[in-house]
RNA sequence: GGUCUAUUGGUCAAGUGGUUAAGACACCACCCUCUCAAGGUGGUAUCACGGGUUCAAAUCCCGUAUAGACUACCA
């Protein structure tokens, strides 16, 4: 095409391409290094799969040395959310991702090939967009959308293939006089590729994730430039993935139907296509139907929800981890006690499928870390929660810090460590009672042994002639059974199981009682344990407290 | 409609022509036990369907069904 014409076209370029393939060169790394990126859209949201997609690209860039850097697509104005980048970056950080290179805040970026937001690189995408136009592969197009509403229901109708393409694509055919005119006119236009692809031949991708993939050649014009002088995805991703020499693009498989329109675009500008990897999108079950996880249906796929929920990140990252690889899990069974990044992550262990989003493993991976931490990190990560999200309740931890840790510590440092934690925020309904500010003296969950004068009875006894502070758990245990041979109950569980009824309730029954008056639940922890930290006032005046 | 991809228990899945079809979560039972949690032992349950190829098919081929993605001047 004319030069004069272009330069109307895509006017005040002061560069041309050789100038951007020398700015930036070859990176220094190691053959087998893997470069890869993070590339959303600058809308604050980061969501499960997002978070899928990174670990993934981190550990492979890890593993291999290479580089992983974060690039915002913001060639859709519309989708620009205040401080959405910052928001990105925090969000993900809590989770211990961090860039190589790429935008740090709203203002700054670093590394050497930027910039890194794609507003900022119009320039770039113009350059090559004009001297496609200059060889004659790409042409303006003027037509409205109206227009092409019109085209595609013609195509509908006669059974065509939609799109633009072939003789369908009009302004192909546009003559230099025709494009002038339009231009005096000011009628406003695109840049569309001149696609010479046909659609009855094959192209042939290996996909790292899903192996060898065949689909026709893309033969659609695809609009290049867009009316706001940015580019459309396809063409910004081929020339940024080109200059920032990524050596692979790991992506959610939506774009799987798009790589022969990538590939054909690489192929055309002359550059050397990465490597892709698609991974499969998160779903969820709903009723009988499966669907990709939504970002308006379901709050456990924004980031943030674990957050309020109080599920550690390090859970999380554990789950998500055993979904991206199929073989993590076994890894991480026989080593438990080595770094996770010591795991060899490889792409033909990932999926193809798509996981259903499974709430109750991750809860149970969060029950395992959270067993394992020490009392004090427990109550230090509660109240860091807490702090967020139950003010009321932080001030009672921090108030009595010794009586939480101390109730954190039961059971924890045994070889069978309790698991009762998956999330902060179900802390305070499991241990409310050991603090007197949150007991309340009613709803008692009496069981077996329900007669009030009867449990009065058994309460009074053992404060007045058995309960010693000083005792041991053994000499603890003990002086209840003695109690049990007082009072008619069977100190021995199998002696009272083979002969129930010469008895009125067990040793069981028995403890149930104190434990009932003691926390109103059923349900708790090692009894002795709570006892030695409730102290011998406190029990004395719950026990007065049963009516 | 077109293009592409997928389909192993309730869930995640191993599996690459010969396996009693691993393992994890969940579930059930029993054991341990002062309740619960944990732990131990065991258990229920899977190759979407129909044709082929082969001595032999979850595995290869072809159909069917179902699901998902794409089919924008969104990414």
């Amino acid at each position: 095409m004319n030069k004069d014409l272009v330069e109307r076209l895509l006017p005040g370029l002061t560069h041309d391409v050789s100038y951007f393939e020398a700015l930036y060169p070859k990176r220094d790394l190691d053959d087998n290094a893997i470069v890869t990126r993070y590339a959303p859209s600058p809308t604050g949201f980061v969501h499960l799969g997002n978070l899928f997609q990174l670990a993934i690209s981190r550990k492979m860039a890890l593993q291999t040395k290479g580089v992983l850097f974060l690039r915002i697509e913001d060639t859709d104005q519309e989708r620009y959310v205040e401080n959405g980048i910052t928001k990105i970056i925090e969000a993900v950080k809590q989770f211990g991702f961090t860039f190589d290179e790429g935008p740090i805040n709203e203002d700054e970026q670093i590394g050497k090939y930027g910039p890194y937001i794609q507003s900022m690189r119009k320039e770039i995408y113009q350059t090559y967009a004009k001297d496609l136009l200059l060889k004659g592969l790409a042409y303006p197009d003027f037509t409205t959308k109206e227009e092409l509403d019109i085209l595609r229901s013609e195509q509908e109708k006669s059974k065509k293939r939609i799109g633009y393409y072939g003789k369908w694509a009009r302004s192909r055919f546009l003559s230099e006089e025709e494009i002038i005119k339009k231009l005096d006119e000011k009628v406003p236009y695109i840049i569309r590729l001149r696609n010479n692809g046909d659609f009855n031949r094959k192209v042939t991708v290996i996909d790292a994730i899903r192996g060898k993939l065949e689909f026709p050649e893309d033969d659609i014009d695809q609009v290049l430039i867009k009316n706001d002088g940015l580019p459309t995805y396809h063409f910004a991703h081929v020339i940024d993935d080109h200059l920032m020499h990524t050596t692979h693009v790991i992506r959610g498989d939506e774009w799987l139907s798009s790589l022969p329109i990538h590939l054909n675009l690489f192929k055309i500008l002359g550059f050397t296509p990465p490597v892709y990897a698609h991974i499969p999108p998160l779903s969820k079950k709903e009723g009988n139907t499966i669907r990709k996880l939504s970002k308006r249906k379901d709050p456990e796929l924004a980031v943030s929800y674990y957050h309020e929920m109080g599920i550690p990140n390090e859970a999380v990252m554990l789950y998500l981890t055993t979904i991206a690889n199929s073989n993590f899990e076994e890894w991480y069974l026989s080593h438990e006690d080595e770094d996770i990044d010591n795991f060899e992550m490889s792409f033909n262990k990932v999926g193809v499928t798509g996981a259903l989003f499974d709430m109750e493993k991750l809860l149970n991976i969060s029950k395992n870390i959270l067993s394992k931490i020490t009392a004090l990190e427990m109550y230090d990560k509660t109240l860091l929660w807490a702090n967020n999200y139950d003010e009321d309740f932080a001030r009672i931890l921090k108030e009595n810090k010794d009586i939480a840790v101390k109730t954190f510590d039961i059971e924890r440092n045994t070889e069978k460590r309790r698991k009762d934690f998956a999330m902060f925020s179900e802390v305070k309904n499991n241990i409310f009672y050991m603090f007197d500010e949150l007991f309340v003296a009613d709803n008692y969950e009496w069981q077996k042994i329900n007669d009030i004068e009867e449990i009065k009875t058994i309460l009074t006894t053992y404060i007045n002639d058995y309960y010693d502070t000083l005792d041991d758990e053994e000499s603890w245990f003990n002086k209840m059974k003695d109690m049990c041979d007082k009072l008619g109950y069977a100190s021995n569980m199998k002696e009272y199981k083979k002969n129930p009824d010469i008895y009125k309730g067990s040793v069981a029954d028995l403890s149930t009682v104190i434990r009932v008056a003691l926390t109103t639940k059923a349900k708790t922890p090692n009894l002795y344990d709570i006892m030695q930290i409730l102290g011998k006032d406190k029990i004395k005046e719950r026990f007065n407290r049963v009516k």
